[in-house]
DNA sequence: TCGTGACGTTACAGACCGGTAACACCATAG
DNA sequence: CTATGGTGTTACCGGTCTGTAACGTCACGA
């Protein structure tokens, strides 16, 4: 038992793994069950023995990225130990690059925008989530010794959705290209004004 | 002829009303050709006269809403005329008004996220329109004597498009109720750094 | 050896989707 | 009166979607 090799993991794990991705790289809507079991190399019966319907599988979804992002933020403090402002240019860093890198926006606001009922079960799901990066990111705004660290976090949070957003639509050479410069005039500005 | 009531106007503008509407409530996806028609008090055949697909009635959407937003903008200029640096106000104002009057982001960026195939033929349009929205703000900062105008104009649009996905994320109390301070903070702080 | 549980396969239900064909209606212009 | 063009109606096509039923397979543990 529990061999667990990597190329061949239990198909619950694989049925996860393939429908973020594919529901990050194409929308929830613009892929099915089908496809995301077949790209999984399984079947329908066995994804719904795992998953009560495709909501769930959305759900489970967004709180499994919202977990690996998570691993990130450890990372930030395994690299910077004890340094918050270092991890706050850390935090810039990385946005940037994902900025760069991915082309797709972030999963929780993209299934927002996609999953417009209002009582979608994913909603508050996706609520939860952004509130708990939200304090996240002011917890280390105020730990690096910010003065106003709510603001300062919330603006570097609109900053990057809004940049994130901005690649969907006009690509990377758009306003999204200055993120960084922004971000970090932000932080010597909020730095400059600390309340110490 | 041209009665052109305001209750019964022709097929092709009750149409594009009524599809702007829904695809702005519900997404595009989330709305189907036959619920358009209905809601239009029209039927599929007379759709289909006026419009080759649904993608060409998404395009033509598009540019409607967009034509919508370009007439904000001579308000902007009727209201205060030749005060740039009014006008700007004004579209921090209208901008606020809008994020807490509609709790649905911008019709372009929504349906960049929706339609995520690279070759979509909305996504030129987006793409157009948005950097035609982009070429207007950074006009108006620079004629409103901004020194850096363009970093200003990139930095306002990324946070109202953040602004706007934030709604729909965790809603209008979230980080986009700070809007205004953030963009009238931005304003100062650039006007303080002009270079005449 | 036998049972059990996870997984795979096939087929299907029921609904919705975008899009089209054929035909009836009706106001207006000539 | 008649012709015409815009409109409405019905029915349909082929495809896709979520979700389920029934059955078969196979490994493993008691």
């Amino acid at each position: 038992m529990e061999d667990g090799t990597v190329e061949r993991a239990r198909p619950r794990d694989r049925i996860l793994e393939t429908a973020q991705d594919m529901f990050h790289k194409h929308g929830i809507k613009g892929v099915g069950i089908d496809a995301i079991t077949e790209a999984a190399g399984t079947n329908k019966m066995t994804l719904y023995r795992h998953f009560d319907s495709k909501d769930d599988l959305i759900i489970q979804c967004l709180r499994a990225t919202a977990c690996k992002a998570g691993a990130m933020w450890e990372k930030f403090e395994t690299e910077h130990p004890g340094d918050k402002l270092a991890q706050l240019h850390a935090w810039v860093r990385i946005a940037a690059d994902m900025l760069r890198a991915d082309g797709r926006g972030c999963d929780m606001a993209n299934a927002a925008v996609e999953l417009s009922e209002t009582d979608h079960p994913a909603r508050r799901v996706i609520k939860e989530l952004k509130e708990a990066q939200r304090d996240r990111l002011v917890t280390l705004c105020r730990d690096a010794g910010i003065g106003q660290a709510e603001l300062l976090a919330d603006t570097l949070s609109l900053l990057l959705e809004g940049a994130r957003v901005s690649v969907q639509s006009v690509g990377t050479e758009g306003p999204s290209a200055q993120f960084v410069r922004m971000a970090e005039g932000l932080i010597v500005s909020f730095r400059g004004t600390a309340a110490g």
